[in-house]
This record gives structure tokens, C-alpha cells and sequence, in this order.
DNA sequence: TACGGTACTAACAAACGTGTAAGTAATGGC
DNA sequence: GCCATTACTTACACGTTTGTTAGTACCGTA
């Protein structure tokens, strides 16, 4: 997501894939953190290490790539206030705005089948 | 997201990530070929086949990984039909119909920002 | 001069997702 | 018997994502 891409069949389905709409929203906010860094900056405006200390099991360089690929596709905006320690601040842009009340169904789609599935199966 | 977890940090994370129900959620429809499978399925019930030729890219091991991805999760349904030549159908549960309506919403999404992304930058 | 704090970056390694190519079973038609 | 068809499976290899560890610049403070 964030590293260049290969040739390949790899890369051809890519391609492919990405023609989709749904497929492409969802590909944005793929990714082990992205959601989870929305999410929280859904609140409010966060510092990186503000960020940081929210999950404490993401790497630095975890958070930074994630970070990164978010701004990159226009989902948050970064900030740097040239202080001396260094104060960079991140936010979410309107576009990331309007995943909110979609975020809120899948949570509740999530929330609702995570418990039923640990008794049913189908 | 079919093979087996392994220790270490890898799947630490992925535990603690599990946790939320929103990224539960999505990682039910991540993976390259999952939400296209859905999309398709919406529509009607299908043979392997059918879906194998929906997307001519697919190889058949991706194809059967990903619907028995799905199957396992609850999202789809598998007949079979003891048939000569064997006859597989698959279909959505009622829990991936309810996603109906939020792919909607995240498609559109995806088709007002990825023609916008062209000029715009944040 | 050494030290601390912030927000990173670089080089490397492990785990996972995806693709390739070939092979399987069952049976009806030739 | 041999081939075609369908829905797979297996063994292997590639490419990407994620994690590990160490290091950087800046400047004010001690």
C-alpha cells in the first residue's frame, strides 16, 4: 500500500480490482491500523505520539506508514508546527469525514454478528 | 486470513485489533477478491463456474479460497448437488445481505472520490 | 558537552496473501 | 478404454504488509 508495486499478475489484478468503486473505498481503509487511527482521529485532532499512546503495540514505523498512505490518499491532514521538539499534528479531511456514518454501520454490523458468531455458524 | 496464525507480534496485534467491531467487520470483506464475490452474489445465486468466468482473472484456487473464506465467516452459503459433473452453488446468508445498503454507501464513495482524487489533493 | 524529547527514517527480517502449474475424482458420451 | 466436464486440491514461488532494531535532526536545558 504504501511501497512500490511489481509487475506481474500480482499487480495486473490490481488494477483490475480497482476499477470497482466499493473496492476501492474498502482498499482505503484496508490495512491493519487505518481504520483504527480514523477512528480515533474521528474524535478529535491527534499528535503523533498522542496517537501513538493510543495503541500501544504499533510500531512507530507502523504508524508513520499508515499515516502516510492516509494523507496520500486524502484522508488525513498533517500539520507541522516548526517548534523545537517537533509537533506535527493529524486530522481527518472532509472526504474521511463522510466514511463516519458508514463506519457506524459496519461497527454495529460487526458488533451484532461477532457475538451471535460464537453459537450459530450459518 | 485461511492459513494459520503463527506466535509472535504478528498476531499479538491482530488480537488486540480484532477487539474492535468496526475492523472486524471490514476484515470480513478485505482481501483482493471477497467484495467482488459478494457484489456478484447480491445479484443471484452462482455456480463456481459462473463466478469463475464473472471474473476472468480469478485463478480457481483464489477463487476457492476466497468463497471458502467466506463460507467459514457465514457470509455465504454452499450447495452441492450430487451431480456428474459436480454442481456447486453459492449464495449470500441473510448477515452478508445486511451489508447490502453499506456497500451502497461506501461504492458511492468510492465513484465521487476516485473521479475528484484526478484534480484534487486533500 | 551530554541529555532529553519529538517525529520521524533506514536496513533488515518474518509472516501473510496471492499467483502458477499441475493433478484429482466421478461419470456419461464416443 | 479414452476424453471431456466441473469443482476442486496440492506444492511451490513471488510480492506485499507488518514488525524489529537502530539511528537521525533539532534545540533547549543542565
Amino acid at each position: 500500500m504504501a511501497t512500490r508495486k511489481k509487475n506481474s499478475t500480482y499487480s495486473r489484478n490490481e488494477n483490475i480490482i480497482i476499477e470497482c468503486d466499493l473496492t476501492y473505498a474498502v482498499n482505503k481503509i484496508g490495512g491493519r491500523w487505518k481504520i483504527l487511527i480514523l477512528s480515533k482521529l474521528e474524535e478529535k485532532k491527534m499528535r503523533f505520539s498522542e496517537l501513538k499512546k493510543e495503541f500501544d503495540y504499533i510500531t512507530e514505523r507502523m504508524l508513520t506508514l499508515q499515516l502516510r498512505a492516509l494523507e496520500q490518499d486524502g484522508l488525513v491532514k498533517r500539520t507541522v508546527y516548526a517548534e523545537v521538539p517537533p509537533r506535527v499534528e493529524y486530522e481527518l479531511t472532509e472526504m474521511a469525514l463522510e466514511f463516519g456514518p458508514i463506519f457506524k454501520q459496519l461497527s454495529a454490523w460487526g458488533g451484532k454478528h461477532r457475538n451471535s458468531a460464537k453459537k450459530d455458524v450459518a
